[in-house]
DNA sequence: CTTGACCCTCACGTAACGGCAGGCTCCACT
DNA sequence: AGTGGAGCCTGCCGTTACGTGAGGGTCAAG
């Protein structure tokens, strides 16, 4: 019982040298060793090492690791909660970086310049910031995001004014479907969210199934969204967020 | 002209060792020297500087970012568009990671332990793209999401009407703002956006620096909402979404 | 004409391994 | 019982991308 440095390494993704440094350093010493002196691997030890790696994947130094890893009291979820925590927090400063791209990019096709400052504004300053869920930034910077961006630029106002009487004219046949007591999973509501996702890739993107369902959760989170047809009958925004998964789960998406 | 070490230092936040390092391997030699042997780098050196440090935060080994760089044929454009797709990538592998310490912390509420097997599932290989699977969730059951559905349940018309009238307003002055020709992060624009987010907390939930970011970059993300913006002034919903975020950077969030 | 901030070139130190040498161990097969 | 090959051990030197001075010129301000 216990793994070998083989099969740890090969389990874990990272060589034996690896596994022997660990070792030489005091960050990851096998529970025991056989008497011809293998390196024994329990299964407490594999959890460390999963630990190990996901910080170094982050960017921690060994040494830190250790340190965070032996400081007394911290348990399991302590740690999942604090990975989780810096993953977000990666994740938003790489979405700057994308934004930032698009910025050069941008002034690059203008055939603008950037000033010195502006060229590596999301470098210099790692914010130590507070995250917080942020809802639409999903997708920000996707594919989708991109070509909507660019057909929208070339609407007219007349294609506006098309636009959104269709848009209308979905939403009054989601709101007399909801006033009838149809069902969110019915015939009727799935055809019209099929209906309005034909109209966003008509439109503006390419919009998958798994897109629409985000687009859902947003026009429930969003009050501004709900503005639209709340009024109309109060809990059609969640009807119609149910009309987009029923769709999508028919869809087998 | 020119720019000293020491300036481009600052500048990219990065130590002049480093520089000085890149200089050595012949990764980023300063287009001149003055007299006395001090370094002058170029706009042009900062350019290659920039893409530099974006391919090293990827991981790219400096060797490796020089051939890709010298690559003839490969200009300015052709490094933004790669860098943003790995971006994505990059984001796309944090993501699979979140949702793979998201199993963790269950497994481990639930008193489960993970087979070693389990434990390394997201490390080892990457996956043939198979995320974006919970596209909604991240939002669904959040504090904010929740305060809102209880409010919102208990708004009559006549706080929808009154609500939307509040909207139409900060959104009027949105688009004199920008039409006047103001700009996104100046006084009025700001205002306006702190207006809104206000507009939000008061009727809706407590709407966070952070979260009105996330707005914005709704608003821009779908075309739903473009489509009350646009058709007042055609770049409306950018110049919004780019309000938003001068405000929070104001509140040092 | 000095002083402090800035710059130069060696040159050695470090982190986190990679890679190889020289030698044991294990087990499956003959 | 012997043997071959896969796997393991402990050194030990190499590499990348810099950090950290040492020792010494340069430059604008007072």
């Amino acid at each position: 019982m216990g793994h070998s440095v083989g099969q740890v390494a090969r389990l874990a993704g990272v060589t034996v040298r690896t596994l022997h440094h660990y070792d030489e350093i005091g960050l990851l010493s096998p529970g025991q060793r056989t008497a011809s002196g293998y390196r024994r691997y329990t299964d407490a030890d594999l959890e460390r090492l999963q630990h190990v790696l996901f910080y170094r994947e982050l960017g921690f130094p060994l040494e830190e690791i250790a340190v965070i890893l032996d400081e007394p009291g911290s348990d399991t979820l302590t740690h999942l909660r604090r990975q989780h925590e810096l993953l977000s927090r990666r994740i938003g400063r790489l979405r700057e970086m994308t934004a930032a791209i698009e910025r050069a990019m941008e002034a690059n096709t203008m055939g603008i310049s950037l000033t010195p400052e502006e060229r590596f504004e999301l470098f210099g300053d790692f914010r130590p910031e507070e995250h917080e869920a942020e809802a639409g930034e999903l997708w920000g910077g996707t594919e989708a995001f991109e070509q909507s961006r660019r057909r929208m630029a070339k609407m007219t106002k007349d294609d506006w004014a098309r636009f959104t009487a269709e848009a209308a004219r979905t939403t009054e046949g989601f709101a007399k479907a909801f006033t009838d007591g149809l069902p969110a999973d019915g015939e009727v509501a799935m055809g019209l969210a099929e209906e309005h996702r034909a109209h966003i890739t008509r439109w503006c993107y390419d919009c998958s199934y798994e897109i629409h369902r985000g687009l859902g959760e947003m026009y429930v989170a969003d009050p501004r969204f709900a503005a639209n047809y709340e009024p109309l009958a109060p809990g059609l925004t969640r009807y119609i967020r149910d009309a987009f998964h029923a769709n999508a789960d028919r869809a087998g998406s």
